[in-house]
DNA sequence: TTTACATTATGACCCTAATCATAAATCTAT
DNA sequence: ATAGATTTATGATTAGGGTCATAATGTAAA
């Protein structure tokens, strides 16, 4: 089995934007929990006990299908959170989060996070802003898969995260992720999108740099 | 173009549950607009004034391909609400809204509803499990149309209308749907979904009935 | 009833992504 | 520096869904 798929990459980690504010958490009682590479923070399936926000590192938020094939649904970069599904709806958790690399995560109970929510109705806000982005993420995504063409889905994932400013290199500012990560979130093969890039190279639509895909 | 895709299915008009309540809803300042078959309600890309609740009749919620096709990314029943992204992140609608016979529906404007939310904590709340609701279904069904068995695509999104209660046949109480409506949202041509769904039948796994087809 | 349109159906052919095998290159950890 | 794992690479083959053509059936509205 594949593991640690964001091992190599190096992102900018310089974070964009906090969920919540640190000290904020740490006031509420959040405790900080590192994590090894390929730990498993929480399963599918499972009861949900916290929020969780990272720190450092990365984290990737994956389902596993009949067949052993790891889909990744998302990969969380510092500041954002993750594993939130169940917090709102009381059901167990839709996805596995399993770090990347070395992470620093922090957790609050449920019950605080909850309450804290209740509280601030603006930080409400913001989490449900936050959860209708990652729909509008997964608009664009089931229907792009649905499409049959590999450049296609190839493209507009990049697309997204080019919008986003996810996944960004941070010496040329462009859109940096290996051919296996982009399968692993297309469910495309690894062949098919290594041929598909090429293809895309040389149609000018995307950079390759020492091996690399740039976007 | 094919258009006015759930005319003849006839779903039980029980209404299952209600988003907000329609006499609130009154004394709010919403008003009532009725939507002739195939009239658009909003368009993708649009910007946002109302939100939306369903009181009879049946809307799709689309997005066009490139290539003309229509990806439905939801049908909504009597009760829900939709193209509620904006109201929670001020940006342009992600898809368009057609109704699919003569509707009902009930619209309040933004900044109300938006009021609305702030002033009642355990409606927002409401508002966020729906959020993650249609995300657990997103979550299914991108990692499913990322399969490439078309067997399965059908299957999973027939459980999931199953679990839901959705699309639910008043007569049989079974999840009742139209071959062009799975090849709709799954992306899968007419003729594959056909073909599937015979032999998901001679294998047991789904039935039809004067060639409708019952999950 | 008739008309118009959607859905369902079926066969033939084609295209292409999956699959399998193999290996080089690259990165990580020790 | 070395070993082990992961990623990238390439070719050959194949399975299977897309595409196209054609038609029957079903449904709603005039």
């Amino acid at each position: 089995m594949r593991v640690g798929q964001l091992k190599k990459v190096r992102y900018l980690l310089k974070i964009k934007y906090i969920m919540v504010n640190v000290d904020r958490l740490l006031d509420l009682g959040a405790s900080t929990k590192k994590y090894n590479s390929n730990e498993i923070i929480f399963e599918e399936g499972t009861e949900c006990y916290y929020y969780y926000q990272l720190v450092s590192g990365s984290v990737r938020w994956l389902q596993v299908s009949e067949d052993g094939k790891e889909f990744v649904q998302d990969m969380i970069e510092p500041g954002e959170c993750f594993g939130e599904f169940p917090l709102f709806d009381e059901r167990p958790y839709a996805a596995s989060a399993i770090a990347s690399n070395e992470c620093e995560v922090m957790r609050l109970p449920r019950n605080i996070f909850q309450q804290l929510l209740k509280d601030d109705p603006d930080l409400h806000f913001a989490f449900s802003k936050l959860l209708v982005e990652r729909l509008r993420f997964r608009f664009l995504l089931s229907k792009n898969l649905a499409s049959n063409k590999p450049e296609d889905k190839i493209c507009s994932l990049l697309g997204y995260f080019k919008e986003q400013k996810k996944y960004i290199c941070s010496k040329c500012n462009l859109v940096q992720l290996t051919r296996q990560q982009i399968a692993d979130m297309t469910g495309l093969r690894v062949e098919t999108v290594i041929r598909s890039i090429r293809h895309l190279q040389e149609t000018g639509k995307l950079q390759i740099n020492k091996g690399k895909v740039f976007y």
